[in-house]
DNA sequence: TACCAGGTAAAAA
DNA sequence: TTTTTACATGGT
């Protein structure tokens, strides 16, 4: 069991074996908590929901789903660990982290910003900023005399000066893409949910990267962070890179093509060993050889 | 201190 | 059309 702390406590974290995060459903925002209560061989998850104000039936199975969502918790993950058997790599991976999900963020439109934070600077950097704009423009949320933030809406985001959006840390460019993202939604005129019906993950590729600053990285981390899609392989993260040629080529980092040429192996589970490699990475998790 | 970090748009060639 | 450059913060 690995122990370690991360996140920030207003906004998310993972601490002691609780992990807490404030969702947004719809209009209203609530404090999850989530911890395990299971053995290896009966897993189990305790999922708590706060909110400041009493929720209607309706509200609470809004929440609900988002949080099923964000867990992946309909997801079953025995078939990824008998597609990836013949891969002594991401085996061994497998059996380290059994049991890992992949969460992700509540909503498309949540996930586009953290995209555009999280382009070129290192994921510390990223991070730092996403808290400072969570904390500087999300609603206030009080639960037992603390206070956490929920994420901005893109309401409140268009209204939103640029200067305000660099004060947070972003570069001009960048508070540019999320102000004009959260204008278009803001607006109506574009519905980041909408593109989660698109069957072909290219399509939604493509559509995405029409918007400003959603380049192709972008696009495809959002098919994984925001729309649970497994069949993307954002092939030039250098992050991804390094971790595959840790793994995979006597630790030399690799290109693209290398990426795209391994990540064929894993079928349709491509995302989520990409997510397994990535997590050995973050938490120094090594394989014997 | 300089350089690299889970890229992208805009300028220059 | 293709290549180069500027940009933001945090860790080493």
């Amino acid at each position: 069991m690995t122990i370690f702390s991360t996140g920030d406590p207003q906004v998310r974290r993972y601490e002691n074996g609780k992990f807490w995060k404030v969702v947004s459903s719809g209009r209203k925002i609530a404090l999850v908590t989530v911890s395990s209560r299971g053995t290896e061989s009966h897993p189990s998850l305790l999922v708590e929901l706060k909110s400041g104000t009493r929720l209607s039936p309706m509200q609470r199975n809004g929440f609900r789903a988002v949080v099923q969502a964000i867990l992946h918790l309909d997801l079953d993950l025995k078939p990824f660990y008998r597609a990836i058997k013949k891969d002594p790599v991401m085996n061994a991976l497998a059996q380290r982290l059994r049991g890992l999900h992949f969460p992700t963020a509540d909503n498309v439109f949540e996930a586009l910003v953290y995209a555009i934070c999280e382009q070129q600077i290192s994921l510390a950097a990223a991070h730092s900023i996403q808290y400072r704009l969570i904390k500087e423009f999300g609603d206030r949320l009080t639960v037992e005399g603390k206070v956490y933030f929920g994420f901005p809406t893109p309401e409140r985001l268009a209204a939103v000066s640029i200067g305000r959006l660099r004060r947070c840390g972003l570069s001009t460019n960048k508070a540019r893409a999320i102000n004009n993202l959260a204008v278009l939604v803001a607006g109506r005129r574009f519905d980041p949910e909408k593109l989660k019906s698109l069957p072909s993950s290219e399509d939604v590729i493509a559509e995405l990267m029409k918007l400003r600053g959603i380049g192709r990285w972008s696009a495809e981390y959002v098919l994984i962070r925001g729309m649970g899609r497994l069949d993307a392989v954002p092939a030039d993260d250098i992050g991804i890179q390094k971790s595959i040629g840790h793994h995979y080529r006597r630790g030399k980092k690799v290109d693209g093509k290398t990426v795209r040429e391994i990540a064929a192996s894993w079928g349709r589970w491509k995302s989520a060993a990409l997510f397994y490699l990535m997590t050995a990475s973050r938490l120094g998790v090594e394989i014997r050889r």
